[in-house]
DNA sequence: ATCGTTGTATATAACGTTGTAAAGAGGTCC
DNA sequence: GGACCTCTTTACAACGTTATATACAACGAT
């Protein structure tokens, strides 16, 4: 009677739950750990011979290297941070499914962080709140500013979203804001229209996302010959359906109401066109509208949406890999601005169905 | 000359970027590393001297305690895996919003896999292709048989989502499909609708959800005295608003087209909406509309959606809850079913605006 | 034969944290 | 004044991996 407390002679070993690590594939497949990692890793100098065996005892054992541990050893986690105002936001949504798909082919995990736009958790993000659990950060901000990010002391490569913040420490993802609300604009003067109001602008602390679009639509007035009146630019809260409804409504509730929108997303346009039908208004004859974001909702309400399309397939891989490139160390030098492509998508809510 | 080869003699030290860990808190603060492992886990047995000058070292040194880890020798992670067919749905988004609030509240981080409803993924996903990483997982299954879940080996806790799987080995979050199907295809024939249609079938094989949907469908026509006519029963492919628009055009071409709609999840409603509108429908004079999820974009249309809302907050709540029980080992025994509640909205696409 | 060269495999030491067991530092009680 | 508490702090050993440096073969080329 050796370990008489051990346990019954009958079960082999009753509470032998324990994880099985590289030692018991190693022991079993009568190899050192470090074959085992090799052969896990995919390292070259490892015999077909020793190879199989290693893998055929893997498989047995179900083995699964433990993360956290290869994490600590090798200093990284293979995770990324996306942190978005809201998923439920169409789209950041759509930008998540792309950005967690981009990373997928990269080996790296996506974590998702809501900030809801908020300045102090977008701040917290960005500082670091999920420090040493994740490599790398992707954020679009709403709220933050340039003083905030270098107030930024973790040192994690972090790349924006939306241009928030220009010549800040971070290599940033935009669209040219300016030039695609003056296409979107310039497209609703084409079609004749002459009084065009703008949904969507924001308090120049907040936004200056708004800001850029404001200014592409009034470079497209002034091009256009139209004059610029400010009774038709309506500020709004936030951007989501129930603001662009509001707005809508006091439009047409002014003296003399626009003949056409342009909404700065595409959620604000589906507010303003409830409102719109709603009233009886007829969408495009009466008024035509635009948006900005090309959300799969635009496409498929009634009017279908005249959008502005960002390519959020380029935005997403872009994103990935600039971060990537800061993880992996390759690029060292100052932040970089990455513009990807748009184009004006036009659909009934300009140009009716008729056609 | 000790060390020839170490560094120039004027840098203190030039490439001192390691990572700032306990053992450089505890030497500057005189302490042991475990004493500063005590007041980073706010352990009771501190002085408050010691306390304060620890804390104090912290922030100069703007210490952060590496995950990694602590995760190796705690052996878990603090993250839990969300696994949704694809995220830009806007019922998983909003899910996925909400399961990553409750999950904050209990201080997990929740990392999202998308599955595109691949029944390859899912088994993927299931059988533990985060293993280790994860200390549970949410799975919203929509290809999974049971059998793929009975082979599942790996043992961290999962809760399911939806109620594809009765009897399976996971605790599930469900809603009484059949019920609330019942409910809202009875509210259509208390407004006097005769030839209520349904759209969302599916393959025995592929949907338990659509399955229960229909099953409430049948009961609420039997209970009204309304005959079943099988060529009102349309299947689809997908939950996407282009099946939804393709089934409504193949009903309204057939020989005696339906005055209601019940739509098995509101993207098909949105989607038979459309191809209503486009015709030249009145929705509702014509034809009624009901949907299921109470997604957001049903609020905004015109007109706006009568649907089936279930608890998404419940449920979110719940799932998480079921998951940290059983990750904490709290509960053991047999999988669980939890049904959360639902109601009827009635909006205008069934009852109209003029109210 | 001897020396490299190349290809395989290994032992050992980290990575940064926490649990364990036990050592000091004070006190209180007979 | 010693024995016995309680409170505080500590040294040390894990957790499961991978990097480093080295040993051991096998093989040509000298």
């Amino acid at each position: 009677m050796g370990e008489p407390t051990r346990s019954m002679p009958s079960a082999p070993d009753p509470d032998d739950r324990r994880r099985v690590g590289m030692k018991d594939v190693a022991r079993l497949a009568g190899v050192s750990v470090k074959t085992v990692s090799n052969v896990v890793n995919g390292y070259i100098h490892v015999t077909p011979k020793t190879r199989a065996r290693v893998e055929q005892v893997i498989k047995e054992l179900n083995y699964r290297p433990n993360v956290s541990a290869r994490n600590l050893r090798q200093g990284r986690s293979g995770i990324i941070a996306l942190a978005v105002p809201e998923l439920d936001i169409p789209y950041f949504a759509e930008l998540a499914r792309l950005v967690v798909a981009a990373a997928g082919e990269r080996g790296l995990t996506v974590l998702i962080d809501q900030t809801g736009g908020n300045r102090d958790r977008e701040q917290q993000v960005a500082k670091g709140i999920r420090d040493h659990l994740i490599d790398g950060l992707i954020l679009s901000p709403l709220a933050l500013t340039a003083d905030d990010l270098s107030a930024r002391t973790d040192d994690t490569p972090m790349v924006l979203l939306g241009e928030r913040i220009h010549n800040g420490p971070a290599d940033h993802v935009v669209v040219d804001n300016v030039t695609a609300a003056k296409e979107a604009t310039m497209h609703l003067a084409a079609l004749g229209r002459r009084r065009i109001a703008a949904i969507g602008a924001q308090d120049e602390a907040a936004g200056e996302t708004a800001r850029l679009r404001l200014a592409g639509y009034r470079q497209a007035l002034e091009e256009a010959g139209l004059p610029v009146d400010e009774s038709l630019v309506a500020p709004v809260a936030a951007y989501h359906r129930a603001d662009g409804a509001r707005a809508m409504a006091r439009l047409l509730d002014a003296a003399d109401p626009p003949d056409a929108v342009f909404c700065f997303s595409d959620l604000l346009a589906l507010g303003a066109l409830r409102t719109l039908l709603e009233r009886g208004y007829d969408v495009p004859p009466q008024v035509a509208l635009a948006g900005f974001d090309d959300i799969e909702d635009g496409r498929y309400g009634t009017p279908t949406l005249t959008t502005i399309s960002p390519d959020k397939q380029q935005i997403s891989r872009q994103a990935v890999e600039l971060l990537v490139e800061r993880m992996s160390g390759v690029v060292q030098g100052a932040a970089r601005e990455i513009y990807v492509d748009h184009r004006l998508v036009i659909r009934e809510s300009t140009i009716g169905r008729g056609m």
